[in-house]
DNA sequence: CATAAACAGTTTACCATATAAACAGTATAT
DNA sequence: ATATACTGTTTATATGGTAAACTGTTTATG
């Protein structure tokens, strides 16, 4: 163990990251005072990442931002990939609101999800960061407890459960990313079209070929790859008729179940 | 225009490597034989991605492979992140199984499903790699004209169907990245621990305090957080388990709207 | 209270990486 | 024949992460 490792047993083998969000890194008790602290940098780095994306996010950049140098961040954080970690945390701690007494499980699940797309879209760097394995940070666990809760007293095993959850998170997770490109492609407005989807409908149209892309061709053409024309969409909500599907399926299993 | 970029009309507002990748980029006329190719490059960089990892990826390394510069990788392919879309394509062109007469669409799906997180399992750095928008690549958009054929003649609209593709897709994303952390936390083996679920187990049996996390207390308790005790799991196969959910959904919709 | 240890933030240094620019040699169009 | 458009290389620059050494500060210990 180097010297800087006053990480508590029940860390584990957590990432450093983790550990420092499960705050299981006791504070320093001698030396001079703190200057800074990790919630105020990982604050700093979020904004600039919120405004400039993840690639202005340096550990120049943040500590400038700060008024310090690049090094002194390491005294809180010891790499830039924790500093991401906690990052992704951070945004993840948004407000769960009060179990419904009423429980209506669908409603519930919706709420869930809409709000996790939300991150997606208030936070555009968030889908860039890659999953590395489960989540564990406090935050994201928070959220996970969430998804759980409409299913508490659902006669389903853990494993259910959780492929539920997965279900749930991973529609979100997509749509997410997805509805984040459309809100940059509007932001980007006049700009030169380099994100996204609508910039490129022109030259699919040209590309894509009814030979070699028999079922892709008609959708392509009418608009609904690239999303188009939202308004036709007789559907309603192009992210929540999946979602409703999802819902439907769930609701079957259950059904089925029952008798 | 600088004077590389002898990129066709068609080629649009696409991204430079996708304009590669669709064979929009003229081969020079003048000069030299060239000695490397687009294929040759990307195939050494997915070569070496399989092996170690994205992050060994880098123009140096993937011209040292091949016996060249780093600079020289510059004449054929302009930037490095078109070299990652390149090779994120190029492992998308996974053959697509002829279609069957007696159309079965759940198995089809489940068809399509399974191919596409084998993707994952073969390359574990293609989920690295960030999601920048709609798939314009020419493979990838065979495996969504794959992923749509089986809904050919279903009474749905474009939105419907691509509603669905992003349904599946998403969910073999997800279920594709934790069968990638599984696969590498069992080559792991004895290696000190780094990666993915199994490892945290411990730590985070010691954490999720059952007051804060009442809903994930017991299904990290009993393992199927992490999912030690896969056997234990009576639903089969746990990612099949969610996908069934999303076909019984369909299905559903396909029901109520015949009516 | 004196001093050593543990710390804070900085300076300096190193290394890896992407890539621009200038170069020397080679095939082709005129 | 020669200009042009290439080839791959060399050289150079900028950026970024981070290790190590340094200076000054606070606290625990004798």
């Amino acid at each position: 163990m180097s010297k800087n490792d006053k990480i508590s047993e029940q860390a584990g083998n957590l990432p450093v990251g983790a550990a420092l969000s499960w705050g299981l890194v006791e504070p320093p008790k001698r030396g001079p005072k703190r200057e800074l602290s990790i919630p105020l940098i990982v604050e700093t780095a979020v904004s600039i990442a919120d405004k400039e994306g993840l690639s202005a996010v340096s550990m120049n950049r943040v500590a400038s931002a700060l008024g310090f140098t690049a090094m002194s961040l390491y005294r809180y954080i010891p790499s830039k990939s924790d500093l991401l970690l906690l990052m992704q945390d951070a945004v993840s701690g948004i407000p769960i609101p009060p179990e419904k007494k009423d429980g209506d499980w669908r409603e519930s699940m919706r709420e869930y999800v809409s709000a996790t797309i939300q991150v997606f879209r208030d936070h555009p760097w968030f889908g860039d960061l890659p999953i590395s394995g489960i989540p564990v940070m406090p935050n994201n666990l928070r959220v996970i407890d969430w998804a759980l809760r409409p299913m508490r007293d659902f006669p389903l095993n853990d494993y259910e459960k959780m492929s539920i959850v997965l279900l749930l998170s991973s529609y979100a997770r997509s749509s997410g990313l997805i509805q984040r490109d459309m809100d940059l492609a509007i932001q980007a407005g006049a700009r030169p079209g380099e994100f996204s989807g609508l910039d490129y409908t022109a030259a699919l149209k040209g590309l894509i070929k009814p030979d070699q892309f028999p079922n892709l061709y008609p959708v392509v053409m009418s608009g609904a790859y690239t999303g188009e024309n939202e308004e036709e969409n007789t559907v309603g909500n192009d992210f929540d008729f999946g979602l409703e599907r999802i819902l439907d399926g769930i609701a079957y299993y259950f059904d089925s179940r029952r008798k």
